[in-house]
DNA sequence: AAATATTTTCTACGTAACGTAGAAGATGGC
DNA sequence: GCCATCTTCTACGTTACGTAGAAAATATTT
């Protein structure tokens, strides 16, 4: 129920890195550094985004349920609802449970699994 | 890199679920009747698509590579490329994989799965 | 309090994906 | 060669997303 673009992309995962709630005057800053990191090149700094697309990124995933928003600070402060790995957990879940062979799938997964994340899972099943 | 339209998961769904290919007409008929049963009004058989739409939504499914189709016989024949189980399969990794923190999204995939799953992925994983 | 600066909301446009299908072109049987 | 069938091309409406200016709301400064 919820498939992300690019900007929205880039938002969540600051907003994942980052413990506390940012601004959105912060996250444009964070974005046009991160842009420019990639990009490469150093003195110019990636394009930076005016406030209001961030903004508007922002309202975007708070109505996907993604991000939540304190409305009392004058700024307003974003901050991710639940943690990435929570967030992905639950896409992984969304695809199991659109399948009607649930068990299938599984089979399917494990078999393409690596050997250290087979290890991980072994001893997430084993105590219970 | 592959998320679908309603039409077109229904389109696999059938592809899924027959096991030989099938021709555009063949998928409009079933098409037809699903939706016809969807919207349980016996007497009058859901919306019809042309078949030029069917053409279209394989055609897009085969550039997404999600489709194969035999050009050999007259009229196509078309198949998915893969089992759902494995479709859904490659979704869970995909998910999986654009995490930086592997182990922290399987340990919240595992909290969450019911108790009959975790049985079957302990045995799937016991093997080896 | 009036003027100014900051922040948020509203509105909007371009692009791409998808549902939908007619028009036009290709192919095979008679 | 002509007709029926099938496929490809082209196209339009809708929705999601990147993007941001205009306008409205709120805070700050003098």
């Amino acid at each position: 129920m919820a498939s992300l673009g690019e900007l929205e992309r880039a938002v969540m995962d600051l907003l994942w890195a980052g413990q506390e709630a940012a601004t959105a005057n912060k996250l444009r800053d964070l974005l046009a550094q991160d842009s420019a990191a990639t990009d490469g090149i150093a003195g110019h700094q990636g394009k930076d985004l005016a406030v209001t697309t961030v903004l508007t990124v922002l309202s975007r995933l708070e109505k996907k349920g993604l991000v939540e928003r304190e409305r009392g600070t004058r700024p307003h402060r974003y901050q991710a609802v639940s943690s990435r790995a929570d967030h992905t957990a639950d896409l992984m879940h969304e695809a199991l449970g659109s399948a009607p062979d649930r068990e299938a799938v599984l089979a399917r997964f494990i078999g393409s699994v690596s050997e250290s994340e087979a290890a991980t899972l072994r001893k997430l099943l084993g105590q219970d």
